[in-house]
DNA sequence: ATTTGTAAGTAAGTTTTACTCACCTTTGCA
DNA sequence: TGCAAAGGTGAGTAAAACTTACTTACAAAT
């Protein structure tokens, strides 16, 4: 849960505390500079050393958060052996973490990917990271026969983004609890065995 | 794709315009109100006659689209008669309104959600509308024993709805072109029918 | 020990931008 | 014809993001 900035210096470090703090509340327009700078003790100017912009900002608090967010993915699928196993593991891992750290789930899902320099910025490089994680996962499960030839990974890695996305929005929107593994059995189950009845095709 | 905004004053009309043109090159961080009222041919304080904010005008322009966009949704699904078709068709217009209509999708998908007061525009109250129009199909489905009774219905929503986001979230961002028939039927075959193997249950 | 170079931090600007307000102008209509 | 109301203007304001010139701490090299 608390940022641990451990790299630069002292004034960075509370620069970027207080911004996540900050980001529990608020969301990112509503929160000035001044603020930032008053709930941090420092001055407002050196913001400016450490990020060129208040979006950078932005960028490497989610930088931050992400690293924690992935060492837990790959926690998750440590252990795992066969694809769908580590999917499941997936989809688990990421509702957790949506639901246990609020910050990175807001930052993500909700500020940065209204402006392009996101999608320049390391985060990104690392959201991508993440995202080909699962669509390798994927195209493993089509080789080994565990899921069938036929469809497009690309695809289906959108839908699994997409559903675990969208089954967080509304709750991190309003504040509201996740139940975590009802939501992830729901999605794999609906992922892997489709809505329709099957048995008779 | 000509933003028809009927309703109200030439002033205001020609507001509207101008901003949703802007919207097709810019993110909306990134028009000044200067930039508006200079495009429309008007005063920068008539912007603040019609609407109460910035935002404001962003929320009427969405709502002005998505009317558009229910209208497409209402005829897509007017003629299909089981729920599998009527969940296809939607999915499809769906993509479809997206593709043809960037600066809807792009305000949709990129600009509204991390402000709360888009949550008290009207425009979400039809985003509410079009979502709830998805949930009762699955539930009707559901009776009608097209669909399995033992999903949950409002995560196959998230599913579907996450999916068709997340599908268009890549082509809106970085202008690409959008296969909409081969994603719309994609999306609709994993979610109906799984990407596991089945017939040996 | 003194110099020196650099990183950390400050404080007072500047500029931009969303938004306001007092004031004109046109138009329908009693 | 008068006149209220709606449409529209333009100068001004406040706030917030960002700059810049400056000071202080501090480590290493001479």
């Amino acid at each position: 849960m608390s940022t641990s900035a451990r790299t630069g210096p002292p004034g960075k470090i509370k620069i970027m505390t207080a911004f996540s703090h900050l980001m529990e509340t608020k969301d990112f327009q509503s929160i000035t500079t001044a603020e930032i700078a008053g709930s941090a003790g420092v001055t407002e100017g050196l913001i400016y050393k450490y990020f060129t912009d208040k979006k950078d900002l932005l960028h490497q608090v989610l930088n931050e958060h992400f690293t924690v967010f992935q060492a837990g993915i790959a926690a998750g699928i440590a252990t795992k052996q066969t694809c769908i196993e580590k999917l499941e593991a997936i989809v688990f891992a990421s509702l957790d973490s949506y639901a246990e750290n609020r910050v990175l789930a807001r930052i993500l899902l909700l500020e940065v990917r209204n402006s392009l320099s996101y999608f320049e910025s390391g985060a990104y490089v690392m959201v991508r990271q993440y995202a080909r994680t699962i669509l390798e996962i994927i195209r493993e499960g089509m080789e080994t026969g565990e899921f069938r030839p036929d469809i497009d990974p690309y695809l289906v890695q959108k839908v699994i983004l997409g559903a675990i996305e969208h089954t967080c929005l509304k709750q991190v929107i309003f504040d509201r609890k996740i139940d975590v593994s009802a939501a992830a059995g729901g999605i794999v189950d609906i992922v892997f065995n489709g809505v329709t009845h099957h048995g008779y095709h």
